[in-house]
Order: C-alpha cells, then structure tokens, then sequence
RNA sequence: GGAGUCUUAGCUCAAUCGGUUAGAGCGCCGCCCUGUCACGGCGGAGGUUGCGGGUUCGAGCCCCGUAGACUCCGCCA
C-alpha cells in the first residue's frame, strides 16, 4: 500500500556534448547569446555549468555606483534628478529560464529549433512505457515537451526512464528533432517536436500524488489540504498569471496617471462601525488591541490631507465575518484615493483602469465611458443595486392597475400607498410546473423574507393559472396583459409590500433565478456589461437603532442639490456622491467623493447622533487632521479578487488565491487558525474562555 | 445564529424494496511491449461505507446524535 520510492537518485552519465569534458567559464558583456548556441556546458555526469554566468551578464555597476548608502544619509541627492535618471539605466536580467538547470522552457521549443542542444527542468507529467522506448510529457510552468528515451540512442538514460512517475523532478538534456511524421500532436504547442534524451538527472522523486492533478472535480476540501499540488495544475496557474496580469496592469496604469504607491498600516485601530475586527493584543500595552484594517479608508484620505494627492495600495484588508463564495476573511482591493477630484473624475480614472485591465490580462477592448445608472432607476427596473444588465425581464410598476381591485391583498397595499411590481418570465410556463412554483414561493419565503410570491402561469394553448387570478377584473387582465406583454408561454411573478424596497429586492432576486432558469446568464456569458450605480441614498434609518445610519460611510458627501433637504431633515431623500462600479451583475467596487469641511462634517454627526464626546473617541485624529486644510477628495476601492474571478470565468474567488482559507476561516493545509499555549496568552494579557471539548 | 446538500477503495462514482462475500473506471504495484500522447496487454493489492448510538432476524440504505465539506439566509460594502 505504501509505496516507497528511491530518493536522491542520480544516473551519471559520460556527456556527448562537450567531448572534452573541460568544465569553462566564458565570462561575455555581449548580448545574450542566440538560439542557436549551445547555451550549456557540461562537467560529466554531475553538474551543469552554464558558458554564461547570469550574474557575470549584469556584474558592471551602473555609471553613478551603487548609491543606497548615500542616498540613504545625505538627503539633498533625492532631489538630483539627473542622478535619479541614471539609476533607471537599463539592468540587463538573466532569461528567466537560462539558469544552472535549465536552458529553455518547456514551451519554447518549436520546428526551428530543431537540431540544437536544450537541457530542460521539471515535473514528469505523464510517461508512456513502450519497452524499448519511452515517452515522457515533461512538464514546467510554461508548458509540455516530449522527451523521448531510445534503448538504442543512450541506454543508459533509458534504463532509468522505467522508473520516472508522475510528478518527478527530472532535468533532461538532448537534441530538439522533429517528430516522426505522423505523429505529430496538433494538441501541444510543442507537439512538432520532441527531445531526444541523451542524459537525464532525476532531481527529486515524488511520492504518489492523494488525487489526480487534472481532474477538476476532486473535492475542495482535498485540493486544499494539498493546495501546493493543486496549484501545479494549468486552470490555477493560468489565475494566478491573470492576476499577476490584472496587478502589474494596475500598477503601470495607476503609476502612469501619476499616482503613488503607498503602503499603511496593517496594524491600525477598531473601526466603529461596519464589520467586525480581526483583533491584535499589544503585549508592550497591556489590555489594549490593534485591529486589523478593514480597508484603508482613514490613512487614504489622512494621505489626502497630507498633500499627496494622489494614492493608490493593493492594499489587504481583513473583515471577521462569516464567508461566501466570494468573501474571505482577508482580501485585496485596489484602493484609490485623489485630491481636487469630483465624481466623473474617479469614474473616468476608473474606466481607463477596467479597460487597460481587460485589454492587458484577457485581451478584450471594452468600451468607455459605462453607462451611469442612478440607484433608484437600478433598483426600479432591476430590483437590484448591482443590476445583470445582460438580459432584460424588467420589474414593472402595476400599482396603479389594483387600486380598486376586488383582490383585498392588492387593492389594500396599493391603497395604502405600497407598491405592487411584476416581472414577465418569457417562455417559463413549460419549465415551471405547479409543484415548482410552490417551491419557488416556499424559496422566497424562507430565503427572501417575502410573505409569498402571487404568480399568473400561461401555457402553450391553456388558460391563466394562478390562485389569485379568480380575483382580477376583464380590465385588470388586458391592462395587465398588455403591460407586462404578457402572452401564452409566460409567466408573471408579482410582488407587493407597504414599502418599495422589498418589492425591489425580492423580484430582483427572482428575475435572476429567472434567468438562470432560461439560459439567459449562460446565453449571455460572453458580455460585459459594465455601469455605474450612482447618487446612492446617503442615509437609511435603521430601526434597530432606532436612528439614521450613513449607508456608505460617515465621510461621505452629500450631493449640492439635496443640501437643502439635508438642512430640512428629509434624510430619505437625501443622496450621497457615491458610486459603484458593477460588471455583470456583481459589485466590482465602489466610492465616494468625500466631506472635507469642517461644518458639514459636524452636521452629518449631528444627523447621526453622534455627540463631541463620541467623535472625538471614535473620529478624533481625522477631524482634527481635517480642520488643517483638507482639500476636497475622493476615490474607490476595486475588489481584485472579484474581479480576477471574473476575467478568469472562476466560480469562487478561492480559484484565484494562491492560498484561500475555507468557509470557517480555516487553512486547511497548515490547520490555521491553532490553540496557542497559556504562556504566549498570557504574554499579551489573554486568557481564553473557549470551551474544550 | 439558521436552512439545505453531501460524506462508500488513493480519486470519481455505483450498489434495485433493508437481504449472499460492497462493485466499476481511473490511479497504484508487478510482468510484457521500439512511436506513444486518455498508449496497450496480462496479473495483483487496496474498504472500520465519516464517527457514535438506535430500530430490525438482518443496516452503506431507516431513525437520533455528532464531526467535516460546500451553498445560501442573517451578517458583511
């Protein structure tokens, strides 16, 4: 059952390449060498030496010497600029994959290198034994080659390929040639030629692997656990590239429109409001705690004041709540922040960003400006603020239509100044049967929070079917008819409340099961539908509290025109400068432009019924940093593990993280989080009042 | 905090109504094979059916509890 396998093992064999055998070192400034050059010398059997030592490449200091000592201490040499140009001299960097092992990658080689000498490095993807001869998939981060070993070319090396497995480290040197004809393999990039070993050098050995790298539907929990083997395979090494891609964009596009990166504090404080923090105990300040940071909102906009201008981080941030497909508990935003900027200007930034994004890392052009969509027009048509313009199954108002209709539940909500809005599901009636639709009105019920969902099914050459339907008047009917264009085949799902919201949010969520039912998400997967959602409410009461709560954050402005209802105390009617960017369907961040007068701050405490005491515990830093001139400012921040799930066609963002933790917070591969012993609690002043089981 | 789905060989799954010794494919191990690329052929090993309890003549299957994984609600911008 448990196979144990040779380790260290290592075929010496006499090298054919360098008949002399002289170990040398031809130390050259030149270029790199070309193609066609022997790029490697051997010393027999043991070790590889490259003719062209990668260091020896670049060894020649620049012009004005290694200068980080000076610059270091004399400060005025930060300001010569001349001397800064000629620090961005050039560094020529060895190839990457031109090192002591290797020559070329394992997808580098095509039908004009046929002919040369190639020593190559990695992993044995899979062999075929044939007896006398035998193939091997050899495998970097790159991509496949066949090696092939010939009895009759060098024995030797072939004797040993019997033993290579899957996942063996190997170095192989030989001579690219092409292919037999006919065999040649349409599927590989390098499927028109082949390495035909001379030497081979097991490296390491590997132990069979607990599942097979390329299957993808091995349990998560497995592939977690092994996460190292899980990341060999080419989807996960194709996201980890594209987010690669998706950050290096992000950093040559920001640092080209002037912005500079600026690290902050992971270490920081308890924010008062929003998600739980991750706490930190200072062991040097007894009883007391760092937080980790939520997002870095006070320092970008404390940046702001301190005159930088403008600031951007792929900053980590760290929410302890409970997780989703798309949450965990530390992510990553692109966090952005300017001063002397207004909405458009950060929408504009940000559409430049999405589309050098896209073009860079999948190579799609989208189109800009996005549509700006206000929040009541994406709530009103979409029941969403996040609205999947994709397809359409549009909410319509009916609330006119059941004013005096002999349907009590109707004709009361819509007397009473409540909302009633339906949605036509084109062509659902011969997807849903009666004992569906029962379910999809127990769904709503349990996951929405509606008290039921009134739907009219129309089938192919049938009548109206629905319980409610009994209730509806000839005109009701041909009203509702023809404004929802309602036709056999369709069925109608209604919604109806004292408020607009949950009608809102309930059909919304039914338009997209909707959707999903009819393919149209599936149809419509090759669309990219960005927009902004913009002049979001500023203030939502929440009843628990029992006061007004800012819905984005305290530091957001008001928008100029609705200043007066701010002074009027009409705080429901009040919008915010704030704004989101959504792609599909799914938030792909979001913003404000910020307060940064002193009067209208206090009036937002003073709306939120926060007293001086309070700001100045919870605030203090920030208003005092703002009464020193704060210029006028704003950003947002993008959500990079969204948005490379999205680029990538990614189900969950645990796809694109090297390493993600579970749905409980855990790493399944290290077991974090651990138990700790009493005495490094007690170091911090902790003791724990978990229960052991 | 709540709801749902799942857990059988290393992996992916099957096992009829609760009924004989729990099967298959892949993988693994051994032997054979000189043009394979999902190589092929022959042979072999591999199981506390997550765990604990109950019902039953009899439980992988039914019931209760428990652990773990995933999805969703609450929560979270």
């Amino acid at each position: 059952m448990e196979r144990v396998r040779e380790r260290n093992h290592r075929i010496k064999i006499p090298n054919r390449a360098s008949p002399g055998g002289a170990p040398e070192h031809q130390p050259r400034h030149s270029a790199r060498p070309s193609g066609a050059d022997l790029l490697f010398r051997f010393i027999p059997g043991v070790a590889l030496v490259p003719r062209f030592h990668p260091r020896l490449i670049s060894a020649a200091p620049p012009a004005h010497g290694w200068a980080c000592q000076k610059l270091r201490c004399a400060r005025p040499i930060a300001h010569d600029h001349s001397a800064l140009a000629k620090r961005h001299s050039p560094i020529i960097l060895p190839p990457l994959f031109h090192t002591m092992y290797r020559s070329v990658s394992c997808n580098s080689l095509r039908k004009e290198h046929i002919g040369q000498t190639v020593t190559l490095a990695g992993w044995v993807n899979s062999r075929r034994d044939q007896g006398g001869v035998i193939f091997v998939d050899l495998r970097d981060r790159e991509g496949v080659t066949q090696i092939v070993f010939r009895s009759e070319e060098n024995k030797e090396a072939t004797d040993a390929s019997h033993k290579l497995r899957g996942e063996d480290v190997i170095q192989v040197t030989g001579k690219v040639s092409a292919r037999l004809a006919g065999t040649e393999n349409p599927k590989l990039a390098t499927g028109e030629i082949e390495i035909v070993a001379a030497e081979l050098r097991v490296l390491n050995k590997a132990e069979v692997p607990p599942f097979p790298l390329d299957d993808p539907k091995v349990n998560e929990d497995l592939r977690m656990e092994y996460r190292y083997l899980d990341l060999r395979t080419a989807l996960m090494q194709r996201n980890l590239k594209l987010r690669h891609r998706v950050v290096k964009a992000t950093r040559d596009y920001l640092d080209e429109a002037g912005f500079l990166e600026i690290e902050t504090p992971i270490l920081s404080n308890p924010t008062p409001e929003g998600a739980r923090d991750f706490l930190v105990p200072s062991r040097l300040n007894p009883g007391t705690f760092y937080a980790l940071p939520q997002a870095p909102q006070q320092y970008k906009q404390l940046l702001q004041v301190a005159g930088l201008e403008k600031y951007f981080q792929i900053a980590r941030c760290f929410r302890d709540e409970d997780l989703r497909a798309d949450r965990q508990p530390e992510f990553t935003q692109i966090d952005i922040e300017a001063s002397f900027v207004v909405e458009n200007d950060i929408q504009t930034l940000v559409e430049g960003l999405l589309a050098r994004i896209f073009k860079e890392s999948a190579g799609v052009e989208i189109p800009t400006p996005f549509p700006r969509m206000p929040y009541s027009e994406a709530m009103g048509r979409f029941g969403s603020d996040k609205p999947d313009t994709r397809f359409g199954l549009e909410l319509v108002d009916l609330t006119d239509v059941f004013t005096a209709s002999q349907f009590k539940v109707f004709a009361s909500v819509a007397q009473g100044g409540g909302v009633i809005k339906a949605i036509n599901a084109k062509g659902a009636a011969a997807l849903l049967s009666k004992e569906q639709l029962k379910k999809w009105e127990e769904w709503v019920k349990t996951e929405c929070g509606a008290k039921g969902l009134a739907y009219v099914k129309w089938s192919e050459g049938g009548e109206w079917e629905s319980p409610i339907v009994k209730f509806f008047s000839d005109a009701e009917k041909t009203a509702l008819a023809g404004r929802m264009g309602f036709q056999a085949g369709d069925v109608l799902f209604f919604g109806a409340d004292a408020k607009l919201e949950p009608v809102c949010e309930i059909l919304g969520r039914v338009r997209l099961r909707c959707a999903d039912l009819l393919g149209l998400i599936k149809a419509n997967a090759s669309k990219l539908n960005f927009l902004w959602v913009v002049d979001f409410p500023l203030l939502a009461f929440s009843p628990e509290d029992n006061h007004w709560v800012a819905v984005h954050h305290p530091f957001t402005r008001p928008k100029a025109d609705d200043m007066a209802a701010l002074h009027a105390g009409e705080y429901a009617r009040v919008r915010a400068v704030a704004y989101d960017v959504v792609l599909n369907g799914v938030e792909l961040g979001g913003g404000s432009i910020r307060i940064h007068e002193r009067e209208l701050q206090a009036k937002m405490f003073e709306v939120l019924g926060v007293n001086a005491e309070e700001q100045q515990v919870k605030f203090g830093h920030i208003l005092k940093a703002f009464s020193f001139g704060a210029p006028p400012h704003g950003g947002l921040a993008l959500g990079l593990d969204r948005l490379v799930m999205l680029i990538a066609g990614a189900e969950s963002i645990r796809e694109v993280i090297a390493f993600p933790k579970n749905n409980r917070g855990c790493d399944l591969m290290t077991h974090s989080p651990v138990e700790v012993d009493f005495k490094q609690l007690r170091e911090v002043y902790i003791s724990s009042t978990a229960k052991k089981s």
